[in-house]
DNA sequence: AAACAGAGCAACCGCGTTTTC
DNA sequence: GGAAAACGCGGTTGCTCTGTT
């Protein structure tokens, strides 16, 4: 069982891409369009992995990726989705057109999580216990940063320290991510929902859209109407989304279960959550009343 | 000016899920 | 129904650029 690595091939290309390289792929994809990965690098002419292929693709190349910096809006409702979906990534980008789910990974990691932190230090009336919690988060960061540091140094050095960092290792309680199976909802090319305009042209994604689509297996499509709407984010902001709101997603999956019955899925993600909130580890802040609002809609 | 440290991000890797045969 | 292949996701790595000493 199990799968060959499939960059194990040797004489592929690895490492950044080369204009050339992003050249053919582009030209590629266009004419024959996306999938078939694995046969795409050979077909195309690239001595790439299909994977790789597909990741330069999806991240970089596709037509419809917004380039830039992150507007306060995006911030804002990255840290709201964050809230609600965890590590989601992909669902993440999903609900900001035209953004990468590596994309907001990376910008999570390295712009709001210290955004948070600093937060946090900033408004947290800080006791004893929270001093000793709190920093672990950030002292793993640049001890991630260090041991890269480290491991480039003991490459030149030929030492290893390997077995210190494994006594030095912090456990911290993440939420373990579960795929919403049930959600057999209409994807984005990132791999997320997708939401569609009522026009004849179904497939454009459009920004600020006045609709949501959700498409299931059967067919049954569920159309909610959303409208611009300002609403309290329980943080203490005032939001105003020109882009997918957090509400069209709770909208979307009330519309989904109501139609499938299945809150199974619903359950499982309520009980992380609670086990989460429990967990005193993390010292991070949720919005519960939030959080349980979502889920008790979608129970009642 | 050189060395070092940190930040940012593209790309890789491993693994779980889905699809195909 | 099971195995293999394909796909997709999230975590991690390592390169490059920039700021600091």
């Amino acid at each position: 069982m199990g799968r060959a690595p499939c960059c194990a091939k040797v004489g592929l290309h690895k490492g950044p891409w080369t204009t050339k390289e992003d050249a053919l792929l582009t030209k590629y994809v266009q004419a024959h369009g996306e999938g078939q990965w694995k046969s795409l690098p050979k077909k195309a002419g690239l001595l790439r992995c299909g994977k790789s292929c597909r990741l330069r693709w999806m991240n970089y190349l596709r037509p419809d990726i917004k380039r830039g910096n992150i507007t306060q809006e995006e911030d804002d409702l990255i840290i709201r989705l964050h809230s609600l979906l965890g590590n989601r990534w992909s669902l993440i980008a999903g609900r900001l057109p035209g953004r990468t789910d590596n994309e907001i990974k990376n910008y999570w990691n390295t712009h709001l999580l210290k955004k948070m932190q600093r937060n946090q230090q900033t408004c947290d009336v800080t006791t004893d216990h929270d001093e000793q919690e709190q920093p672990k988060k950030k002292n793993n960061n640049k001890k991630k940063k260090r041991n890269n540091k480290e491991k480039k140094n003991d490459k030149k050095k030929g030492t290893n320290n390997d077995d210190k960092e494994e006594e030095e290792k912090i456990q911290v309680y993440l939420p373990k991510a579960i795929r919403i199976k049930a959600l057999n909802l209409p994807r984005t090319d990132s791999g997320s929902f997708t939401y569609e305009s009522n026009s004849s042209n179904g497939s454009q994604q459009k920004e600020g859209t006045q609709q949501v689509t959700n498409n299931n297996n059967n067919n049954n499509n569920v159309v909610c109407e959303v409208g611009e709407k300002g609403e309290n984010d329980g943080f203490g902001h005032d939001y105003d989304y020109d882009l997918v709101n957090v509400e069209r997603l709770e909208m979307e999956c009330e519309s989904y279960f109501d139609t499938c019955g299945d809150h199974g899925t619903l359950d499982r993600l309520y009980d992380e959550y609670l086990q989460l909130l429990n967990m005193d580890v993390c010292n991070y802040e949720f919005d519960s009343s939030f959080v349980e609002s979502f889920f008790d809609s979608n129970n009642n």
